[in-house]
DNA sequence: CTTGAATATGAGCAACTACTCACGTTACAT
DNA sequence: ATGTAACGTGAGTAGTTGCTCATATTCAAG
């Protein structure tokens, strides 16, 4: 996948396995010590690889990252579009829920490399720009099922609503990715949706008692 | 407050303050750009004092990480203590949440610039065990407190129950710590406690549900 | 087998980083 | 006023970092 700093673009497929394994082992450090915290010289190292070869790939120490963006961005597209484009109408609380993260966790599942991209707090203002606005996407459509769900609730509300909800699954994709066990997982993310259904469908109730009331 | 790696203590009132500006700039800089991606002649810089000045005072650089926990820990030990000798026995669910997140969000309002110790990714492993040790202390009084609240839910989905409820604690303290609109923070936390009841409210009902089947 | 393009190498360079030290300045006790 | 301990300085040093380039090896087509 070229990106605007990478050099010559691999043609013969020892050089396209050395390429994936440079971003693999890259992914890995950025993710240990930090952008700032990893020499090229040792991303090189331990994909077993000279600089040299590493920097005819990649243009500098950022086209690493900005590649690695690459390999990710596409299949993150994706889960975005199908997010935004779901309907959740008729499902209960709890169904609804799952079809609107279960996606999400898979993405996490499927490359969890990409835990360095999104948590690194030295990625590039663009990557960061680009990622928010698919969060911003995300968490208005899921803003719009609130309120069809939460008949009543106002739009503020539901927005800070949607925040919260929204940094749960952020904090669960955190625990999630530094766990090992399948099983833990698989328990974390069934316990977070949950409290996701418990908190929704008691906004309902409290919205219904408002309306009752007047 | 002198660490192991720090020079000279400061004893005249002016060089005090100096100290204290270094902390100050230095939290900034380690939040904005990580610790390795901070430099001493940076930070040194940005508190208008000579690199000399500053390793007078600080041996290494680490000792400023350092020096910057001493800031805060003897704080922090407080709000552990006090949480984990907490009695919320007879009160609605709803206090006692109030009574056991409001002093951490407290801590954490009193203290924005801790963010860049506790969010680091590169703070020291000792510094993280033992903040790793206070939040465990914590867990595990709450684990007792919802066992309480919640009677005849197993020790392992407690368990799991209260790691899902301090991450979510953990990302409301992200997400105050980056906004700056004090009404903000204040609504955020009112929701994510809202959230939080809910949540172990509905678990109460449930068990009640499971006990009463048999 | 030959040839040229693609690929690989690692010593080395310029820039930067953490940190030192010799020297100058300030504060305070006597 | 003087001595002295505390404080302050910033050019300089040794080591590291991102990155280059001259040279060597491998590949595939004719």
């Amino acid at each position: 996948m070229p990106e605007s700093n990478s050099r010559r673009v691999p043609k013969q497929a020892r050089s396209q396995e050395r390429y994936e394994v440079i971003l693999d082992r890259a992914a890995k450090l950025f993710l240990e010590k930090g952008f700032s915290g990893t020499t090229t010289n040792e991303i090189a190292r331990r994909a077993d690889v000279s600089i040299g070869s590493l920097y005819q790939y990649f243009g500098n120490k950022s086209a690493i990252v900005e590649a690695l963006t690459g390999r990710y961005v596409v299949s993150l597209k994706e889960v975005t579009e199908d997010l935004i484009t779901m309907d959740t109408g008729g499902l209960p609380t709890s169904a609804a829920v799952d079809r609107l993260v279960d996606p999400i966790i898979m993405f996490h599942l499927n490359y969890p490399e990409f835990r360095s991209l999104w948590l690194g707090a030295e990625i590039s203002p663009e990557l960061r720009s680009a990622m928010r606005a698919m969060d911003e996407e995300v968490l208005a459509h899921v803003q719009e099922v609130l309120e069809d769900r939460v008949p009543g609730i106002s739009p503020d509300r539901a927005r800070m609503v949607v925040t919260v909800l929204g940094l749960s699954v952020k904090s669960l994709l955190g625990l999630i990715g530094r766990s090992s066990s399948a099983a833990f997982k698989a328990e974390a993310a069934i316990e977070t949706k949950h409290m996701l259904t418990a908190y929704i469908d008691e906004l309902a109730r409290e919205q219904k008692r408002l309306a009752a009331q007047e």
